[in-house]
DNA sequence: AGCACGCCGACT
DNA sequence: GTCGGCGTGCTC
């Protein structure tokens, strides 16, 4: 018997199948992952295919060492989706099979956690003796607990009464794998009765097809998740849901945890390398059955899915911007397809590409177009900050905004205030020759952080000493650039010096729980407000919100990017939904400089319709996506005369591709990256857009050449989010 | 990726 | 004469 074997190893030159002979002692079958001797080294490797012939010399194939686990890691589903990934982003093998494992499982780190249990044997309780006071206790302890208890926990009664027991038979000794379960606070299982709307959508979805599940924020999205999760328990299948990392906040987890208990596997960020391999393996073995994380989870390994629930579809955080590059929605189209069940993209602000694709029938649209507490959006209201600076307010607050502060606080109500950028300022400029700081390394501005007073690169987290002079032209008249949220915190202190302001950006929230610690020490503080970035736009219902300040919103609309409009409208409507959530009417004010943009015409009137329509027309007379294709393909080395050639040599063949395909490649042009250097590789890149009707074929083409003249990887981003 | 082989310059 | 530089090529 032979084997097709993927070596472990993230190298280009690796990137194919070697063969291995499997000796008749070793029990392997396809999904493994198995000992191979490489060369003169041992490494691990992935089984992808068993057979009786060899395609390589016979002669030269060596044999497989042993398996590394007893059961296949990789299921049959996974090495299709391999397959469909490969494909799709022309990726190296064993960078997508790595997606699949707990890194932990890869590295070999985690041990099994194993605790000593005691188990009662009821036969022999009779021979207790009646003086023997503690080893009664003991049992008495155990009959409470189904006659089990761990070590720890019988170690109140004192270890020789344990023994003692041990030793006459009344306790049997065992070993039970721990599994380190992640923490979450339990909360009530609260049961709501679903709107007629809900009712609807839940009994929709059923079918092997995609559902875009348009909801208002607040109109009970996860409601209608849990209930088709239920469904699909019932139906003995299992499910997977994508929330966004910055929303698997403790309170989402808890109320699913109280809903289907220890059927939730949580996979994110938070957990320890332990934790994850354990949730990984209960997923694997079918005791969890439910799936929650963050983009990974996509991977869980579960089998017979019965739904897939991408919440908050439009995210960002779905794609994937470092390698392996992917995007979660084409992975959960195949293996929703795979699967034969539904998948359902959740949103109250639908990316444009999702909605086109409901427009065009190929997804089935689902409107929940009310609040499920019935209660209205609230109000938002448009300042116009170059006319507040022409009538003599340079201040970063408005009058509106800071009159509608004090009627909070006098109220003893709560406010947020919504911050574009992390960090005090952006950046740090020389008012008399324009200098701005830089990374040596990459090549990007450094972002000032004002807590320890240094600059900081936000791509490679080097620090810096702050400028007191400028080294170019050694000017003294250093300014600061944008508005960032430490200086907002500092300036309401100086409005409003009794009331208490929490800061929730990166930086404050970097250490386990300090998230939750923030929001915790929010609820209590009556009046407060709370200044932070994107993360406090999501999911949070705080019933004494009844005003949200945007200070900057225009940041978002200055990046050069095509989607940055739609990630205002999809900002601003997510922020809004934070107001007003239960009682009291709640109030957004939104500052810009740009008041007239049409994006905060439809935002601040919740018309995400006529948004959609206004977008796309832009979208397709410019010719972008969802109506193109954009392919970025970037080289990065530390050499830059290595990449400038391989750009070169590479540019000459893709533009004799527009010979053929002169009418589908609408753009083509070869340049450096807008970070030109990153922790020291130069970077270039090669910019496409391309007719969708042939983007695949010019795809591959381009692929095959990039191939053939480069020896390392290079890098394919379909529809890139930001470019750096 | 990592390890060998191999073909050129400056030294115990 | 040899030690060691890293370019090239191979790993089933």
């Amino acid at each position: 018997m032979f084997a097709k074997i993927i070596i472990d190893q993230d190298a280009k030159a690796l990137d194919k199948v070697f063969e291995y002979i499997v000796p008749d002692d070793l029990n392997i079958v396809v999904g493994m992952r198995v000992f191979v001797p490489f060369g003169k080294r041992v490494l691990q490797g992935f089984v992808i295919g068993l057979s009786e012939q060899c395609e390589y010399d016979k002669d030269k194939l060596k044999k497989i060492i042993s398996a590394i686990e007893d059961f296949p890691a990789i299921k049959q589903e996974m090495l299709a989706l391999m397959d469909f990934m490969a494909k799709k982003y022309h990726l190296k093998l064993a960078s997508i099979l790595r997606l699949f494992l707990p890194s932990e499982m890869r590295e070999g780190k985690v041990k099994e956690l194993f605790e000593t249990h005691y188990l009662l044997n009821e036969s022999n309780i009779a021979i207790i003796h009646k003086n023997a006071k503690k080893q009664s206790e003991i049992v008495e302890y155990l009959k409470n607990n189904n006659g089990n208890a761990s070590s720890s926990e019988l170690a109140q009664f004192g270890y020789s009464a344990i023994k003692t027991l041990v030793d006459k038979g009344i306790l049997i000794k065992e070993k039970k794998e721990v599994k380190r379960r992640p923490f979450v606070i339990s909360s009530q299982e609260k049961r709501v009765v679903l709107n007629s709307c809900q009712k609807k959508a839940v009994e929709e979805i059923c079918d092997n097809k995609t559902y875009l599940l348009h909801g208002v924020t607040g109109s009970g999205k996860t409601e209608v998740y849990m209930n088709l999760i239920e469904n699909v328990l019932s139906q003995g299948k299992n499910a997977i849901m994508l929330v966004p990392e910055i929303s698997l906040t403790p309170q989402i987890m808890s109320n699913f945890k109280a809903r289907f208990g220890d059927a939730v596997a949580l996979l994110h960020s938070g957990l320890s390398a332990g934790e994850r391999f354990d949730e990984w393996k209960r997923l694997f073995s079918g005791e969890a059955r439910i799936a929650i994380g963050a983009r990974s989870a996509i991977f869980a390994p579960i089998e017979n899915l019965g739904i897939i629930i991408i919440d908050e579809e439009h995210e960002q955080s779905y794609i994937s911007e470092s390698n392996p590059r992917f995007d979660t929605h084409d992975v959960a189209e195949f293996r929703a397809r795979y699967n034969s069940c539904p998948l359902v993209l959740g949103s109250a602000t639908p990316s444009i590409e999702s909605y086109e694709k409901a427009k065009q029938g190929q997804y089935q649209l689902i409107e929940l177009p009310i609040r499920a507490n019935g209660k209205e959006l609230p109000k938002i209201q448009i300042i116009d900050m170059m006319s507040e600076f022409r009538a003599g307010n340079s201040g970063i607050f408005s009058v509106q905004l800071l009159s509608d502060l004090a009627n909070v606080i006098n109220n003893k109500k709560q406010a947020m205030i919504f911050i574009n950028r992390r960090g005090y300022s952006s950046f740090q400029r020389c008012r008399d020759c324009g200098y701005i700081a830089k990374c040596i390394d990459c090549d990007v501005s450094l972002v000032y952080h004002r807590e320890d007073n240094r600059l900081k690169c936000h791509y490679c987290g080097k620090q810096y000493k702050v400028l007191d002079r400028c080294p170019k032209c050694g000017g003294e008249n250093i300014k600061q650039g944008a508005v960032g949220t430490e200086q907002v915190v500092q300036k309401i202190k100086e409005y409003f010096p009794t009331v208490k302001v929490l800061r929730m950006d990166n930086d404050t929230t970097s250490t386990k729980n300090s998230h939750q610690k923030i929001l915790d020490e929010f609820k209590n503080s009556l009046p407060g407000i709370l200044v932070g970035t994107q993360m406090i736009a999501k999911g949070h219902d705080f019933e004494n919100v009844v005003l949200v300040g945007i200070v900057d919103a225009d940041q978002s609309l200055y990046h050069a990017d095509y989607r940055s409009t739609e990630r205002t409208f999809q900002l601003i409507t997510q922020v809004s939904g934070r107001a007003g959530r239960s009682e009291s009417e709640g109030k957004v004010v939104l500052q810009t400089y740009s008041p007239r943009h049409y994006v905060y015409k439809f935002a601040s009137n919740y018309d995400y319709k006529g948004f959609f329509r206004k977008e796309e027309n832009i979208r397709q007379t410019s010719t972008f996506p969802p109506f193109t294709r954009i392919l970025r393909i970037l080289f990065s080395d530390h050499d830059e005369n290595y990449v400038r050639e391989l750009l070169k040599v590479c540019y000459t063949e893709i533009e004799k591709l527009k010979e053929v395909y002169d009418e589908d490649i609408i753009y083509l042009d070869a340049m450096k990256s807008p970070i030109k250097r990153i922790q020291n590789k130069y970077r270039y890149q090669i910019m496409m857009r391309l007719k969708l009707e042939k983007a695949d074929e010019i795809e591959n083409e381009v692929f095959k050449i990039v191939d053939n003249a480069s020896k390392t990887s290079v890098f394919f981003e379909i529809n890139p989010q930001n470019l750096s």
